[in-house]
DNA sequence: GCAGTCACGC
DNA sequence: GACGTACGTGACTGCA
């Protein structure tokens, strides 16, 4: 027989440590979840680690209890429980519901009393047991069978005591500990104690004498008269703080401890528990569900084909073009698979690359296919040299455009969302990180061929909702054939001049270890400056610097921290220094070498065209739309981008102010449309105006305000934020913003109308019908309603100008196209494209760039471009 | 492997 | 009046 192992859990001291120490999480129901969420985390934890036989949770039961009788004040000081969390107790009874774990709770009696009556009879029976509890007054029930593992910092970093660990940190036996708290006391308990004693006075007393008992029969031998006084003076006090503090054992819980006897819950009972929560992330720890979830699957019908064949590629066919790198630039195809109206078929790479019939049909635009992630497909095919054109349909796109604030859009996700159909999750068949394989052919075939067919079901259902939002014609004008072109400039990238980073890194590095010399010098010791908690120790606690931030692990050492603390001392300006080479270094010169491609020596960015909420693209492996640009340091990056060839230059086409422009329009603001018409500079117009003054006599410093203040207005941040980025108290940005509005009405009514758009639909939209979707807009938390608003006030500028620019690209493919240069788009970065072109045609590009970007939409302000060109990035300014 | 901190761009 | 406050990506530290 294995021996029994018993866990008992002390649900409220666990579930008011998981609150405290978690943010107020909640989930899409706008229910608090993070005391049941930490709960859970623990209750996973346990049953991974002590993998228990028998199991209960004890609860505290109503207001008073025993201990009241002895003493009226009990727990008196203790303050109400916070109503966020008082909600979360009774779903946490849910949550062991689910998993079938039997709790009590027993009036008049504290948890505490519950968990020692019942460790109590295990322990008599020889039963190994473990509790978990937050309270360090458990610590009493520790005997050779009993380990009592108290929470130490959060919720899942613990320390377990067992008679020798208790011995060793306090040199106390358990029976000891209610002599401690007597003499102590214990404040968030509300115990007295004795005045004047604290743990240190009372682990010494008790080392001398034992127990309380000891303390009063040799209170004569105790020296220091003050305490001999208070020890005097407070006697009965002593002992009914140890009464208090004393455990009951002999509660009368009604159940037995076999009665305890746990093995799993159903594990499906617990996923949908998981999921009703939002516990998406525990959803792969559910102790039983692993080896279920292939057995639910049905084999669908999918056929493994040695060769292709006509039926397989009809109109609408979708394809699957698979790989297990999440880097499509690197990826080696480990399977094809075609689902139609024949039916599901998966093949092997090679069946389609050498084949004549595949290529015919990838590369006919006349033929249609529906696709997962179009780019994906594009660039992956690309890099074998196969251009595959006709994609009408990427249901990935088509996810991302009806709901752009889902977590995540795989098609796994989307499929269980929107159909019947299940789809397993990527990870789960092909594992993550090192444990990342291939499985058998058999679970292979079955996955793609049930991702071709989830496609092919899912086009139709997607398409209807589109079609429903008006947001087809985005999809199939505006994101797909954009998907192309990005494809395209991808898989082209871009030429580096390697040896320049090179002798950039150089240079770096050198200064680099100077600064770091100087620093250790200044500081009088070596550390890691790279280590914010180390710099921290440095500067705020070795050389005394006043603390004017912190977080919540330490000490801010943030530039704008530093910045402020310049003045106190020389060292914070070298830390400034070495901290923006270091960037430099790390990221741009050793973080792009590292991404230059061993095929083409070139470097090949991803742009993710399905992530960001308000339709902007991003740009990863590596970044390029964040290289330097503000600091003539880092803008010196900008030398290694280069043209392909030599005798053609980079060609750089930026949107002057574009989100204000939109502004100006979509709020039909009179002023700001004629600022715009006379070709005035914003931000002066922006001071002249806020300022009460004329153009003429704005001075740089209003200028910077203003800029600041338009900076604001397009990326939607608060009066806290402009107070942060200029320096200035949040009375006096918020006053500026009000001077703002007040300037443009309607900028003012627009802001009104679009929150109030909001409030009704629920959602905002683009000038080409993107939406965002904003729940929190009626939320009672202030927090998320004014976050909620600033982004009903702000997507649409933004998510217009992204709108615009990727039309622009469009546009501007098509112009190229027809135009005869050779000119190629590179990059886009927001509100800037970038080209390399022949020197010879450079001027004849930058108009027609000019004029494509510029009449892209047409507004009621103009749209400006400004149009330069170099032998190198940097050079294009 | 993960969270936290910091820094770069728009 | 408090709440914690544009969106991205990536490097690094320090903990599990």
């Amino acid at each position: 027989m294995t021996k029994n192992k018993l866990v008992l859990i002390d649900g409220n001291s666990i579930a008011y440590r998981a609150f405290f120490a978690l943010p107020l999480l909640n989930n899409d129901k706008g229910v608090y979840t993070n005391a049941v969420y930490g709960f859970t985390t623990m209750l996973l934890k346990v049953l991974e680690e002590e993998k228990p036989t028998h199991m209960m949770v004890a609860f505290d039961a109503g207001k008073t209890t025993f201990r009241h009788d002895t003493y009226s004040s009990y727990k008196g000081t203790r303050e109400k429980t916070p109503p966020e969390l008082a909600e979360q107790l009774p779903v946490m009874r849910e949550l062991l519901d689910a998993f079938s774990i039997p709790y009590e709770e027993i009036e008049n009696y504290e948890a505490d009393d519950i968990i020692g009556t019942l460790s109590r009879h295990a322990s008599d029976a020889g039963w190994e047991t473990t509790i978990f509890t937050g309270d360090k007054d458990l610590l009493q029930l520790v005997d050779k069978h009993t380990t009592v593992t108290l929470t130490k910092k959060g919720i899942t970093n613990v320390e377990a005591y067992d008679p020798d660990a208790l011995h060793e940190r306090y040199g106390l036996r358990p029976d000891q500990i209610v002599d401690m708290k007597g003499l102590m006391g214990d404040s968030s308990d509300n115990i007295p104690g004795v005045p004047g004693i604290g743990e240190k006075t009372a682990l010494k007393l008790l080392a001398a004498y034992d127990t309380v008992e000891g303390v009063y029969e040799h209170i004569d031998e105790i020296s220091g008269k003050k305490m001999k006084q208070n020890l005097s003076e407070n006697e009965e006090q002593a002992r009914m703080s140890r009464k208090l503090a004393e455990i009951y054992r002999t509660a009368p819980v009604q159940t037995e401890l076999a009665a305890l006897a746990w093995e799993q819950g159903d594990p499906k009972t617990i996923k949908a528990f998981f999921e009703e929560m939002g516990f998406q992330s525990l959803l792969g720890r559910i102790p039983g569900l692993e080896e279920e979830k292939p057995e639910e699957l049905a084999d669908i019908d999918v056929k493994k084909a040695e060769e292709l064949r006509p039926e397989m590629l009809t109109e609408g066919t979708a394809l699957v073009v698979e790989s297990l790198e999440e880097n499509y630039h690197h990826a080696v195809m480990i399977g094809v698979a075609l689902a139609n109206e024949n039916g599901t078929w998966v093949l092997d790479p090679s069946a389609c690359t050498e084949s004549d019939l595949f290529r015919e049909w990838a590369e006919n635009e006349e033929r249609t296919k529906w696709v997962f992630d179009a780019k994906r497909a594009v660039v992956t095919l690309g890099w074998e040299d196969v251009f595959l054109s006709g994609i009408t349909f990427d249901v990935q796109m088509a996810s991302y455009l009806l709901d752009p604030g889902a977590s995540s859009h795989d098609i796994a996700a989307i499929t269980s969302r929107r159909s019947g159909m299940q789809v397993q999750v990527d990870e789960q068949v092909y594992g993550k990180g090192k444990k990342q394989a291939v499985p058998p052919e058999e679970e292979l075939v079955q996955h793609l061929g049930r991702k071709a067919a989830a496609a092919r079901e899912l086009k139709p259902i997607l398409e209807k909702e589109l079609k429903q939002n008006e947001q087809l014609a985005l999809l199939t004008d505006l994101e797909m054939p954009l998907s192309v072109i990005l494809g395209r400039m991808e898989r082209h990238g871009v030429a580096v001049d390697e040896k320049e980073l090179h002798r950039i890194g150089e240079s770096l590095t050198e200064r680099l270890a100077e600064m770091e010399k100087t620093i250790y010098s200044l500081a009088g010791t070596e550390f890691n400056i790279n280590s914010p908690k180390q710099l921290g120790e440095i500067l705020f606690e070795k050389l005394g610097l006043p603390v004017l931030k912190k977080t919540k692990t330490g000490y801010s050492t943030s530039a704008d921290v530093l910045e402020k603390l310049e003045p106190e001392h020389e060292i914070i300006s070298s830390i400034l220094t070495y901290r923006q080479l270091g960037k430099l270094n790390s990221t741009y010169i050793e973080g792009l070498l590292k991404s230059v491609h061993s095929k083409t020596g070139r470097i090949h960015t991803r742009f993710n065209q399905a992530l960001t909420q308000t339709g902007r693209l991003s740009s990863t492996d590596p970044n390029l739309q964040n290289i330097p640009i503000r600091l003539e340091e880092g803008r010196k990056i900008r030398k290694a981008f280069i043209p392909t060839s030599s005798g053609e230059v980079i060609l750089a086409a930026d949107y002057s102010q574009i989100e204000l422009r939109v502004l100006a329009h979509m709020a039909q603001d009179t002023s700001l449309i004629e600022a715009f018409n006379q070709g005035m500079d914003i931000h002066t117009k922006t001071a002249a105006d806020v300022f009460g003054v004329s153009p003429e006599d704005v001075d740089s410093n209003m200028r910077r305000t203003a800029k600041a203040v338009n900076f604001g207005i397009v990326y939607g941040i608060s009066d806290y934020g402009l107070s942060q980025s200029l320096g200035i108290t949040r009375k006096e940005a918020a006053a500026f913003i009000e001077t703002y509005l007040k300037n443009y009405p309607g900028v003012q009514d627009y802001m009104e109308s679009s929150k109030a758009f909001a409030r009704e639909n629920g959602y905002v939209t683009t000038m080409m019908n993107r939406r965002r979707y904003l729940p929190e807009i009626t939320s009672k938390n202030f927090n998320q309603r004014s976050f909620a608003e600033r982004t009903a006030m702000n997507t649409p500028i933004q998510g217009t100008a992204a709108d615009i620019i990727k039309q622009a690209m469009v546009d501007m493919s098509r112009a190229l196209d027809e135009s005869g240069l050779s000119g190629t788009m590179l990059l886009q970065v927001h509100d800037e494209l970038i080209f390399e072109t022949p020197e010879k045609e450079a001027e004849k590009l930058s108009r027609l760039v000019a004029e494509t970007m510029e009449k892209t939409v047409s507004l009621d302000v103009p749209l400006k471009v400004d149009v330069s060109y170099g032998s190198t990035w940097y050079d294009a300014k």
